[in-house]
DNA sequence: CGAAAACTTGATTCCGTTCAACACATGTGG
DNA sequence: CCACATGTGTTGAACGGAATCAAGTTTTCG
């Protein structure tokens, strides 16, 4: 994940990624780095040297290409973001979020998109979010007595109508461009 | 600036622009349109064929990595964003705000950094910092009231101390990487 | 098995919203 | 040039969603 701490020591999570995702073009290719990157569960990482970054992408366009649409689509959901923490109540946030990670997860083969292992504490869904711990809490379980989602225990989500929580996130998934960045989506 | 609507017809402000800047890269590239791009104010809008975008970035490697360089630049002030609007109180998400756009007016010579039009309504400022429009006028006499701005005119933006300002807004300049992304600056 | 971390729940508080009215500037057409 | 509509800004009162504070309970893991 990527995160931020603001005046005050607030956390603020700015997005996450799944196995297999170049994760800190964000961060090398410019000079500073402004943010963190940390792993949420244990797990391999790849280096690679900025400097061959670079060369490879404009000796192989179609590489270059690649991961610039690679960080495109980050900045999508980066706004997507902005949008879920600016303008959307706390269950719509949280439903939103759950179905983003459903969908992403599925396509990094991390689970269904019904059905998927969270590893993420309630604390970290809140500076994901923007609320508190406390708050998300509660709302998991409104959206569980809801029938919304399942948890058989705190990091397992079933999602028992996938429509019923899109629609009660606000969640459209366009802005994820799956059929950009994952040629396997598109097929 | 680029906008999103969320369910109920709320609005998101994802980001503003400054005059010259590329503003479409993030659309145009990827095949759909995530969001809404508009202008605050009248002005020239120069149109670049996508194709011929993709053809320079690759046949003139300076080029390409400007343009890579400017979306990344781009998606870290969507990073900051997130945590303006997800862990900031309204004070200092508006204070955070007028820094931005102070030194960005300033680096694209639309206005000084101690002083500067600012072409947004009160709605406007609402939607871009996740607040209501009342709540933006409250906090902008509070800001008054405090001596941290002046307003000649409500749309006419007075920092007398910018140090205060910028404690108050929790501002650092470093995630706008302008020494990256302006040449004239790193000079 | 025991300690720490994570989760849950209740009571209370507060920041920002909502609702409502009004002030003020702008500009447009008669 | 005025009458009037419209958009924007300002202010007050009441409300509410999420935060805070506090106390458990359950899970995890060394």
């Amino acid at each position: 994940m990527r995160h931020k701490i603001v005046a005050g020591g607030l956390r603020q999570i700015l997005s996450i990624h799944m196995k297999g995702e170049m994760v800190d073009l964000q961060n090398s290719l410019l000079g500073m780095a402004d943010h963190s990157v940390q792993m949420l569960t244990s797990g391999k990482v790849a280096m690679i040297p900025r400097a061959d970054v670079e060369r490879i992408a404009f000796a192989r366009p179609s590489v270059g290409r690649a991961m610039w649409i690679n960080t495109l689509v980050d900045a999508s959901i980066f706004r997507e973001w902005i949008a879920n923490v600016g303008r959307r109540d706390a269950q719509t946030r949280i439903a939103h979020l759950l179905c983003e990670f459903s969908l992403r997860l599925k396509v990094s083969g991390l689970g269904e998109r019904s059905n998927y292992e969270l590893p993420m504490t309630q604390d970290q869904l809140a500076d994901a979010t923007g609320l508190t711990a406390v708050h998300v809490n509660r709302t998991l379980k409104t959206l569980e007595s809801g029938g919304l989602i399942g948890r058989r225990t705190p990091r397992f989500i079933e999602i028992g109508d996938w429509r019923k929580l899109a629609d009660a996130g606000d969640f459209n998934s366009a802005y994820l461009h799956l059929h950009e960045s994952d040629p396997a989506v598109a097929a």
